[in-house]
DNA sequence: AATGTTTTTGCGTATTTATGCAGTATTAAA
DNA sequence: TTTAATACTGCATAAATACGCAAAAACATT
């Protein structure tokens, strides 16, 4: 078997289990534990996963997330103040989760009557907070550390449905690649979000704009609006302007 | 378990409770306390959480290690550690909503497989936690007070499902009334919940049996099983006793 | 086809890391 | 103050890793 195949069979392990360990493939792909450290070790340098003692970790293995939620607040305010313009009564509205998600849901005045649909654990959480609006669920499988619906139930169940707006908080944007995620089930049901609705709009702070991840949820011209923190006069946003994407 | 994801499970703990502490987390993650000293300290020295004297604190909230606000009665961790004795591996599990039901979730055994089935949002979010089981949402549109799931597309999807056991966190159990609940949407689903499993389980603390609501969810045949925090001897539960519950 | 070069791989050995245990010290709760 | 829980120290062990080296494989060149 040649390195190229090891790697890709490795970070097929890695998208579907998010670890592995070095024993186990050593095992499995019939080389020496050397071998498959070194292959860990260029992997981890191309930033395709993070490397531990014992194996390899996805990268989208983060366990600071109260302190993101702390440090990038103001941006995401700012980017929730933008997003709640879109809202209006009787409107239909789907949403993913994250953080920037949470911000906008708390953003939303208490006379809103909307209905809302999400996938999301915790934004389903958030939005029952509020007094007016309508919460819908749609469940099945709950992936792990995405707290989220996942699987073929779902993507069957948006295809159902037809939303004014879908609101995506974008871990990865960029004019080229279009929003990009990492995990292979997340971007199913993503990508059936962006299909079930009128108009979709990316939440992004502008640290995530340009960044690339590994799979790709849909291409630049499928994005209808991008909301950042920055002022939609602002350089960094000229790129996405060109393409067509209305900016706020 | 690779090091790195222990401090990933500390750190998600941390973030839901805002403590930890180290005995739990030796029985959660099957290592010594040890090591877990050993996690917290790595953990506090990288500055994401406060070591303290039997365990740590988050750092944004600093609460003492013992108070009961996050943690909750002693009645409900009895009636968990009965409840749990009942789930076995491969096992099909029906859960329904209360503080009840997290204690019992709290409580499973981390190396436990087994697949949990329900339709509450804080149910779910506990059970995320856990590290091996699966976990099925059953969406729709979620009432605000329960934080669930309810209307007739659950009772539907209820009923095409076949579980091993039902355990329903109860507000008030009664021998002639049997289990009552106060909201007919809600009692619509755990009717669905009860026709779905094989045995149905009711946890209650002592002060519940006895009281009796509104409106009907089961007649007391209907339940197998009884588990309060009162040795099953107890004067109090002879009357269910009498009725055939099984009581633990 | 023959040759030289580079890359890849496995092995032995030394080193580092991770973890548990036992005994003692310390802390905090009753 | 007493007592039970928790922490620390040093040590043992096993697992994982780094390193140098040599064989093997892949590749390039003539």
């Amino acid at each position: 078997m040649l390195k190229r195949e090891r790697h890709a069979y490795i970070m097929h392990e890695i998208d579907i289990h998010n670890k592995v360990l070095s024993s186990d493939l050593s095992i499995q792909l019939t080389v020496s534990e050397d071998t498959i450290r070194r292959d860990l070790q260029e992997l981890d340098e191309k930033g395709n996963l993070t490397k531990v003692h014992g194996g390899a970790l996805s990268k989208s293995f983060h366990f600071t997330l109260r302190n993101n939620i702390v440090y990038s607040q103001p941006e995401k305010r700012i980017i929730a103040q933008k997003a709640r313009e879109l809202i209006q009564d009787g409107m239909l509205v789907l949403l993913s989760g994250g953080t920037t998600i949470i911000e906008l849901i708390k953003s939303l005045p208490p006379e809103l009557n909307a209905t809302f649909i999400t996938v999301s654990i915790p934004t389903a959480l958030e939005l029952l907070d509020h007094p007016n609006i309508e919460v819908i669920f749609i469940g099945n499988k709950l992936l792990k550390n995405a707290q989220m619906s996942v699987g073929a139930e779902v993507v069957l169940r948006l295809a159902e449905i037809q939303c004014d707006l879908c609101f995506l908080g974008t871990n990865s944007i960029d004019v080229d690649h279009g929003i990009t995620d990492l995990e292979l089930e997340v971007i199913e049901v993503k990508k059936a979000m962006i299909r079930s609705a009128k108009k979709t709009v990316s939440l992004s702070i502008s640290k995530k704009l340009n960044t690339v991840q590994r799979m790709v949820v849909c291409k630049i011209e499928e994005v209808d609006i991008l909301i950042t923190e920055l002022d939609p006069g602002d350089e960094l946003l000229k790129t996405f302007k060109k393409a067509g994407i209305e900016i706020l």
